[in-house]
DNA sequence: TAGATTGTTAATCGATTAACAATC
DNA sequence: TAGATTGTTAATCGATTAACAATC
């Protein structure tokens, strides 16, 4: 089942809802129209949603918050381990290696790459910054299947070229240029100019608003 | 018109395709069917959108590229000046200091603020890091209308109420939580998550694919 | 039981694609 | 002219919402 970009969105701000408003208690049970409510949807379209993973509801009670807490992990893969690696150990790569959020979705950040002689040995985040020729061995023995890629522009392409060539599955694109890759390997681009073209295009136009 | 998310980024992709391949000459065109074969899209969508910017085409001929150029930053505001602040002087947030590439949209971040006694006074990408309670002043003072925030997730609230009463019209919130604001206050989120729920989500199911 | 909530079918809505006439 | 490409209407597709019977 191909999940559609936006289902994915929905299901993760269903788990930030829910995990933030959960007791803890095992019995605990959360309405569709809970949800709806918190973030200003349809209550259809939740339980919609619930039931394309597989959880069911009870009647006049709602869903048990730990199934669907469960349910969204297992089918977002937050349940499984992991690994990946940094590429690029400029200030954007090292503000992602210091974040420790990523452990609590499965993934695990345990190499960082770059090619600066500068920066090698460097200590970033507890993680020691290997040289690009050290990539193949590390991808293979761990293994490591994503790489989240923080080189400037105008490396991105060789680097990516470099970390499918090691045996790398999916990527994480922070760099602005769309790269070029066989189609069995994962893109997901970060570009930051998506994010400021809507907040440019909301501040031109909020004159006109109301 | 109101256009929705996925449309500005389409027009953000036209814009580095066409940026990108463009020659500088004033005359240059580009067809519909260019655009779309280098996204993978529709040409029909391609002309729609292109259209509903207010961009006519030369049959025959295509588009002339500086005209769709001209016409996407007019709509996306890139065209207008904005200042804006960064709120949270940790790593994203230097990262983001340090980003020389939001001139070219419009936008000039002008000031950041922290409240940690240690980073004030600090240089930052040729800012300086100021106290928070100097932010109404500075909002006030160039006009400020943007307010970046990446503090910590448990003071992202408190930092966008703050940014709010000084009068920031919109934020770009790289914090975890959803911020509860008054409805004239535009919020784009930036979470993380969002991005990792997509990738781990493809690297539990790509088994099953092909 | 009565009534709140789920689960699901049908209707609606909007966005994308197909078809094709208009144009240069 | 012939033919490539635009512009636009009609058809399709998929996603969201409405309606409501089933359930506990």
């Amino acid at each position: 089942m191909p999940f559609k970009h936006t289902v994915l969105e929905r299901l993760m701000h269903y788990y930030y809802f829910i995990a933030d408003s959960w007791s803890g208690d095992e019995a605990a049970a959360v309405t569709s129209s809970q949800i709806a409510d918190a973030l200003h949807m349809d209550d259809t379209l939740v339980r919609k949603d619930l039931a394309a993973i597989g959880v069911r509801g009870q009647p006049r009670v709602g869903f048990k918050a730990a199934e669907v807490l469960a349910a969204i992990r297992g089918v977002l893969g937050f349940d499984k381990a992991y690994n990946g690696v940094i590429i690029g150990v400029g200030r954007l790569g090292s503000a992602i290696a210091s974040y420790g959020g990523f452990e609590r979705f499965g993934l695990r950040i345990c190499a960082m790459f770059d090619n600066d002689p500068i920066k090698l040995g460097l200590m970033q985040g507890g993680l020691v910054v290997l040289a690009m020729d050290k990539l193949p061995l590390v991808v293979a023995d761990k293994p490591v299947r994503l790489a989240i890629l923080t080189v400037p522009d105008e490396n991105a392409q060789e680097a990516a070229d470099q970390a499918v060539a090691a045996g790398i599955e999916a990527i994480w694109n922070f760099a602005s240029p769309n790269l070029v890759l066989p189609d069995h390997v994962f893109v997901r681009n970060e570009h930051i100019s998506v994010g400021l073209a809507e907040l440019t295009y909301s501040l031109t136009h909020r004159d006109s608003r109301a």
